[in-house]
Parts: C-alpha cells; sequence; structure tokens
RNA sequence: GGUCUGGUAGUUCAGUUGGUUAGAAUACAUGCCUGUCACGCAUGGGGUCGCGGGUUCGAGUCCCGUCCAGACCGCCA
C-alpha cells in the first residue's frame, strides 16, 4: 500500500497514528541535525521530520540526499509539531519518519514548482506535466472540471441527451478554415475536422431526439489568441420545437446555475440588446456592460462650427471617461498615440477636460464655445472631473475605434473587475453580411440560421436588412455562447445556399444530405453552442484560456511539448496518397 | 499576411554614450547551523549575449537579414 492518507489529510487529531504517505519532495530543510522534508501530492503539503535522535540513522543519512521532485513513500506517526505554522491545514503535525522509500529520482526540474515559479511561458509549456503540478495550474484544471460537471447535471437534468458526433467528417468552404485528414483507403481523399458538429446536431433534431448537448472539442485552421486555440471545447446543445424564448430563457438558467454554483454570484434576468443598438452604443456586438462609457452621437452638437475635421465625416462620437480631466498634457498626448497606432486606425483624438469649478478644457477651444463643449458633456453624461473623448469618420470605423479605446480605458482604470458578473444577450443579428473581397454574401452566424418571418420577403428584394433568429450571450465584453433557430425547409435553405452564392450543385454536393433530411419530416428546432474554454476562464477570472487547457498549443499552433505538428515518414506519405516514392533501383 | 515587444547563467532579469575580466537574484553543489516552513550564514561551479552577415581599432550594445516567443490587427460562418 502506498499510502494511508493523502498529503493534506493529516490534522492534530491524528496524533501518534503510524501512517504512509507518498508524494514529492516540494523542498527540504536540512539544518543539520535535523531536517524537515515538504511532501506533496495533489490535496496538500505534509511536513516530514528527521532527526539525529529519533530517526534511524540509514533513514536519517538517506534524508540527506533528497532532491526536489524525487518521489517518495514513508512510514512514520503523527506527531504534534514544536513550532506549528498556521499558514497551513497541516502545519500543527508532522510526520516522524521511520521508513523511507524513493520511489523514483528526480533530475532537478527547469523552474521551481512553486505557485509564483520562476519559469517563463514557454519552459512550462514545454514541460507542462511539471507545471500541472503547480497550485496554480491544478487548481484551474480542477476548476474546469467542477464547471464542465455543473453543465452536465444542469443539462441532465433538464432531459437533455448527451450524443457524439463524428470527428471525422467533411471539408466545406464556409466559414473557418478546416483541419484535414488524408484518408489511406479513399487516395486522394479527406475527412476534415469539424468546426463544430452543427449539421449533425440538426440531424439529430430530425431524428427525433428532442434535446441534445454534448461537450465538444471542435477545429479550426485559423491564426490564435490568448482566447483562440486551434482545438476547442464547446457546449453543444440543440432543441426541438422550440422559439428563441424557450431558448434564450434555458440558457439564461444554465449560464445562472453556473454563476450560482461556480461563484456562489445571483444573477437578475438577463438584459437583452439589439446589435444594432449595441453597436450604436457599444461599437462592439460583445459589450462589456460592467461600466458605463457608453457612446454619445455629437453630430448635430459639433457640425457646422466650423471645425473641418469634424463637419465632413459621416460620425462625429464621444465617451465620457469618469475622473479622467486630471490626465496631464503627456497623457493626453500618449492616448492620442495609442489610438493612431495602426491597430486602432485613427486620425487623432478630440479630449474636453470637465473641470471640477464647471469650466471646460478642451484641444478644440478654438472652435467650440464652453456652451458647445456643455451640450457635449451633457449628451454624454459627462461630469465634473471626467473627460470627454470625441472619435470622428466613417461610422463603422469610428465605432470600432472608440470601442477599443473605450475598453482601454476601462482596463486601465481597474473598471474590468474580474469578480463582477454582467451577462445579456444580443439579439436580432443581421442575416447576412457583405463582404468587399469575394464581393458577395455571407451568413453572419451560419448558413443555417433562419431569418426572422416578418423579413423573409426582403430575402430577394434587400437581403442586407434581413434579421436573423441569432443570439449571442456576452459576459464581461467576451461572447461565450451564440446560436440560432434554424432552417428546417428545404425550399428556404436551398434559398439561403443560392443566397450565398452557391450553385445548386455545389449545395447538393455540400449539404445534400441535410436538405433531403429537411424533406423527411423535420421539425422546427434550434440551438446554441458556449466555448467551454473562455467560460472557464471569465469564470476563473483570467483573461487566457490557456491554463485552463491541460495541453494547449502555443502562438504558431505548436505544442511545444511534444513538439507537433512534425513531418512524417515518406513511407507514411505514400500510403496516404500525399506522395509518390521513387521507385527502387533494382 | 501585417504592426509592436522581447530573446544575456538552469531560471527570471539588469547591463549607461560602442571600451578592461558580462552582473544580480534565484536555482544547483559543498560546508556550518538544536524547530525550520521564502530558514539562515559561508564558499563554489555555471555564459556560443538566439543565429548569420555588416559597420568599427573595438559590438551584448549600432545596421541588415533570419529564426523563435508573446500581444494585437486581418482572419476566426
Amino acid at each position: 500500500m502506498y499510502r494511508t492518507h493523502h498529503c493534506g489529510a493529516l490534522r492534530i487529531e491524528d496524533l501518534k497514528q503510524s501512517v504512509t504517505l507518498s508524494g514529492w519532495v516540494q523542498k527540504s530543510r536540512n539544518k543539520g541535525f535535523i531536517v524537515w522534508v515538504d511532501l506533496r501530492d495533489r490535496y496538500g503539503i505534509t511536513q516530514l521530520v528527521f532527526d539525529e535522535e529519533r530517526t534511524p540513522k540509514a533513514v536519517f543519512e538517506k534524508a540527506q540526499n533528497l532532491g526536489r521532485e524525487f518521489v517518495i513513500q514513508i512510514r512514520g506517526s503523527v506527531i504534534e509539531r514544536e513550532s506549528k505554522n498556521p499558514n497551513m491545514n497541516t502545519g500543527a503535525v508532522e510526520v516522524l519518519v521511520e521508513e523511507l522509500t524513493v520511489l523514483n529520482e528526480a533530475q532537478t526540474p527547469p523552474f521551481t514548482i512553486e505557485d509564483q515559479t520562476d519559469g517563463g511561458e514557454e519552459l512550462r509549456m514545454q514541460y507542462r506535466y511539471l507545471d500541472i503540478r503547480r497550485n496554480p495550474v491544478k487548481e484551474k484544471l480542477l476548476f474546469r472540471s467542477q464547471v464542465s460537471m455543473a453543465v452536465r447535471n444542469y443539462l441532465t437534468d433538464a432531459g437533455f441527451i448527451d450524443v457524439e458526433t463524428p470527428y471525422l467528417i467533411k471539408s466545406t468552404p464556409e466559414g473557418a478554415r478546416d483541419f484535414v485528414v488524408p484518408s489511406r483507403m479513399n487516395p486522394g481523399q479527406f475527412y476534415a475536422l469539424p468546426q463544430s458538429p452543427q449539421t449533425f446536431k440538426q440531424l439529430l433534431m430530425v431524428g427525433g431526439l428532442d434535446k441534445y448537448f454534448q461537450i465538444v472539442k471542435c477545429f479550426r485552421d485559423e491564426d490564435l489568441r490568448a482566447d483562440r486555440q486551434p482545438e476547442f471545447t464547446q457546449i453543444d446543445c440543440e432543441m426541438t420545437f422550440v422559439d428563441q424564448e424557450s431558448i434564450l430563457n434555458q440558457f439564461e438558467g444554465l449560464t445562472r446555475h453556473l454563476l450560482k454554483e461556480i461563484k456562489g454570484v445571483e444573477v437578475s434576468e438577463f438584459p437583452r440588446m439589439t446589435y444594432e443598438e449595441a453597436m450604436k452604443t457599444y461599437g462592439n456586438d460583445k459589450p462589456d456592460i460592467r461600466f458605463g462609457m457608453t457612446f454619445a452621437e455629437l453630430n448635430d452638437l459639433a457640425q457646422g462650427k466650423g471645425f473641418g475635421v469634424f463637419d465632413s465625416q459621416e460620425l462625429v462620437v464621444g465617451i465620457a471617461v469618469p475622473g479622467a480631466a486630471s490626465y496631464t498634457r503627456k497623457e493626453l498626448d500618449a492616448l492620442i498615440d495609442w489610438v493612431k497606432r495602426p491597430q486602432i486606425g485613427a486620425k487623432g483624438l478630440i479630449w474636453v477636460k470637465c473641470n471640477e469649478d464647471g469650466s471646460y478644457k478642451s484641444s478644440v477651444d478654438k472652435f467650440f464655445s464652453p456652451a458647445d463643449l456643455s451640450g457635449w458633456a451633457e449628451r454624454s453624461g459627462a461630469k465634473a472631473r471626467d473627460l470627454l473623448l470625441v472619435l470622428s469618420g466613417e461610422a463603422k470605423t469610428t465605432r470600432t475605434q472608440l470601442s477599443a479605446l473605450r475598453m482601454e480605458l476601462a482596463e486601465r482604470l481597474g473598471l474590468r473587475k474580474p469578480e463582477e458578473f454582467a451577462p445579456l444577450w444580443i439579439t436580432d443579428f443581421p442575416l447576412l453580411e457583405w463582404d468587399e473581397e469575394t464581393q458577395r454574401y455571407h451568413a453572419m452566424h451560419h448558413p443555417f440560421t433562419s431569418p426572422k418571418p416578418e423579413d423573409l420577403e426582403k430575402l430577394t428584394t434587400d437581403p442586407a436588412a434581413v434579421k436573423a433568429n441569432a443570439y449571442d450571450l456576452v459576459l464581461n465584453g467576451n461572447e461565450i455562447g451564440g446560436g440560432s433557430i434554424r432552417i428546417h425547409d428545404q425550399k428556404l435553405q436551398a434559398q439561403m445556399f443560392d443566397l450565398l452564392g452557391f450553385t445548386k450543385e455545389e449545395a447538393q454536393a455540400q449539404f445534400g444530405f441535410l436538405m433531403d433530411a429537411f424533406q423527411y419530416g423535420a421539425p422546427p428546432h434550434g440551438g446554441i453552442a458556449f466555448g467551454l474554454d473562455r467560460l472557464v476562464a471569465i469564470l476563473g477570472g483570467e483573461e487566457t484560456i490557456r491554463d485552463f487547457i491541460a495541453f494547449p498549443k502555443n502562438n504558431s499552433g505548436r505544442d511545444v511539448m511534444i513538439d507537433a505538428p512534425a513531418s512524417i515518414d515518406a513511407l507514411q506519405l505514400e500510403e496516404l496518397a500525399l506522395k509518390t516514392l521513387p521507385k527502387k533501383e533494382e
């Protein structure tokens, strides 16, 4: 038997017990006459003591040579510490060791296995198994397990059944790039890994399963970010005979359950905002509503006063930054430089300080009177000591720029508090988006999303104006879920593909199976998918999802631990019909 | 595809205007230490300054290229 107790278990009540423990040597403190070893496992740390008088000589000598991360097993008796450590659960006791077995020695690890490690990101990824021994990483994985279990429990209780869908499917040109897998048995042909189980879950609804969920890996071959991995996990859900309202209610319930269960936070009914409203007031379809700084459109107040920059533009829009009137000239210039960076791309930035005494000081004093500026302040809700920042330009671009500025300032002002949770639904997305590059419409959500019934006529007359039965769940400025009521009518689905520039033949070749299914009694259905990695990270109060994934990939999509992707053998290539080997000389 | 930042000891970093033998902390090793728990003290080993080229009497430092890492933009239905 390797152990009678875990390393976090022993307390003062366990005195005089003979125990066996196994674990890793966290640290040893050698005072010459006495050696303390912190023994660690997943559950905690127990202090072992070896000393000249009480420990058998051979064991004491062996204890001198224990290095960090050695795996050992000991037997000994629980004794009360002479000096207790109130910071540890096990701090009142220690184990006086009688027997010591080294189960496995360890090389000195390349970084310290401590909460505050000295290891950099790359090194930690290369030795991820050592990183996982550290509390912060271990706890994030435990946390993810809890969230995932809470999701399963909630959905199972609500009557959803968990069905697995295939990973080897068919590539489609819509959406993100596919990861492809060559088929050995079908030379020259390829599977694709699913970007989502979308069509399969719809077919499960046609199959009459009524309520489906799956916690499932999805794959997208696109560039990565701190919150984006090439393989990621979705909570994928679909329901039959539901309208948008019932889906929002069901999954608002799930989200509320998670916030309560995991974070102990009670949230009242989630606000709802249309896409259009979100874009106008936050410049963004995933607004962070934990703080204000909503957009104030100033065209009527700021144009026609002789300030040429504003007069010629489609939109003049500003935000009130709380308490920022104290910014120095240097700080304001830095802010202007910030918005002028290529990533933001603004031409400039107008500022107005709302002084404590009710006066105004701005970068455009030459053009605007205090009364003008006071009007701006009123419109934007700027109070004394606030700073008003104004951008102008083409409407869509300017809103995007101001949104970036709003988020940056909120970050700097500490308004994005990780322990505060502000979920909301965004609804009424446009069905289609015009793509300049390919000169055609593409689906804003996906091609299976149904148009709003009242907009059906516009599909032919004014496609861009058609709204979709689509919705996103946004939490603290992150899209954590998105879904729609699907098309279940073959003709409408065919019309949709036509709008998206598919020929009949292309549509049939790629999605024939779905449209066929729609002709055999497909019920109305809809659903939603949540990004589990991101959801877990946000609930855990972190920006980056990597530590919530046991073995994540780096910025370039590499796994630096196993060194993947890698080249494969020429023989393998040939077997997969990807390369012909030169014939051997006889 | 693009913008920015970084790459110096096992690790995290400092390194001034280009100038003698490239430093600190930590980790590691050895010794000392009668209750440590970020133990303490002493001593010691440890460097292809990412790589290639250039400028210069002289390059960790300046220039060009390249590789790697990270953040962001594009992209991610």
